[in-house]
DNA sequence: TATGCCGGGGT
DNA sequence: ACCCCGGCATA
C-alpha cells in the first residue's frame, strides 16, 4: 500500500541525497555552487554529444565523465529527451504539468511555472518570483499543430495567454494529501500501465517528500562572459563567447 | 528588451 | 586555424 511507496520514495530520496546528483547541496552553508538537475543533465548531455566546434584538439583535457553511481532505472523516466533541440515545421513546444492527475498543458514555461506554483505548491502569492523548484514538475513536449487545425474555432481548451488568475481551489498542503488520491479512476486497462503507474507514484512521492524536506532555494543565475564583463570589456571574454559560441569559461 | 549560441559564413 | 554575425530560443 502506501507504506511501500513511502519507503521506496524515501530510499530513492536518500540515494539521491548521497549521490552527486543531489537535488540541492543540502544544508548549504557555502551556497553558490549549486546546480539543478536540469543543469547537471544538460552538462552531461553536451559533454557526451560533444558540442565541440573546437578550434583545438590538443587541449581536450576532459577524458570522459565518471558516470555517477546513480542507478539509471530510477532516473530515466524523469528525463526522457527534454528538448530535441531542433526546430521542425509545425511542431510547437508545449509545457505539460507532471503532477498526478493534472494534465495541464500550457504554451509558455512561465505559464506552467505559475500554474505549478499556485495550484500545486500552494504558493498563493502570485509574485513572479521563481524559487527554482518548478522545473521538476513540468516537462517540455512537442505537439503537431497540423493535426489540430482541423475543426478548431469550436474548442478553446486552455487559454494560453496570461489572462485568468487561476482560482486557488486547493488550500496549502493539498499537495501532500493529493498524493494519496491516486487510483481514483481505476479504469486504466492498459497492460503495461502497472509498472509506469508505480513509477509515477514513486515519482510524485519523491517530489512531494523532497518538497517537504529540502529548503527552497532560488535558482543560480548562469552568468557567462558577456554578462560578467559587459560589452565594453569584450576583450576579457573567453574565445567562445567572443565568437558567439558556447561559453567554456563558465560551464553549468 | 537582453543573453546565449547554432549554423553558416568569411579570411 | 581563426574570426564574425544573422537569427533564433529563452528569460
Ligand atoms: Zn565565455
Amino acid at each position: 500500500g502506501h507504506a511501500d511507496k513511502e519507503v521506496m520514495a524515501a530510499t530513492v530520496l536518500t540515494s539521491l541525497s548521497t549521490s552527486p546528483l543531489v537535488l540541492y547541496p543540502s544544508s548549504v552553508p557555502t551556497e553558490p555552487a549549486s546546480k539543478t538537475w536540469k543543469e547537471v543533465l544538460s552538462a552531461s548531455y553536451s559533454s557526451s554529444t560533444s558540442g565541440n566546434w573546437s578550434w583545438d584538439a590538443s587541449d581536450q583535457s576532459v577524458p570522459s565523465t565518471p558516470s555517477p553511481p546513480l542507478s539509471k532505472d530510477s532516473t530515466h523516466f524523469m528525463f526522457e529527451d527534454p528538448i530535441p533541440r531542433k526546430r521542425k515545421n509545425s511542431m510547437k513546444v508545449m509545457f505539460k504539468c507532471l503532477w498526478k492527475n493534472c494534465e495541464k498543458v500550457l504554451s509558455t514555461s512561465s505559464g506552467i511555472q505559475r500554474h505549478i506554483r499556485t495550484v500545486h505548491l500552494g504558493r498563493n502569492s502570485d509574485s513572479d518570483y521563481s524559487d527554482g523548484e518548478e522545473d521538476f514538475y513540468y516537462s517540455e513536449i512537442e505537439v503537431n499543430m497540423d493535426s489540430l487545425t482541423e475543426g478548431l474555432s469550436s474548442l478553446t481548451p486552455t487559454s494560453p495567454t496570461t489572462a485568468g488568475p487561476p482560482p486557488i481551489f486547493p488550500p496549502p498542503l493539498s499537495d501532500v494529501s493529493r498524493s494519496e488520491y491516486v487510483g481514483v479512476n481505476g479504469s486504466q486497462s492498459h497492460t503495461s500501465s502497472l509498472l509506469s503507474q508505480s513509477l509515477d507514484d514513486v515519482f510524485v512521492h519523491v517530489l512531494t517528500l523532497s518538497h517537504l524536506l529540502f529548503p527552497r532555494k532560488p535558482r543560480g543565475e548562469a552568468k557567462k562572459c558577456r554578462k560578467v564583463y559587459g560589452m565594453e570589456k569584450r576583450d576579457m571574454w573567453c574565445t567562445a563567447c567572443r565568437w558567439k559560441k558556447a561559453c567554456q569559461r563558465f560551464t553549468d
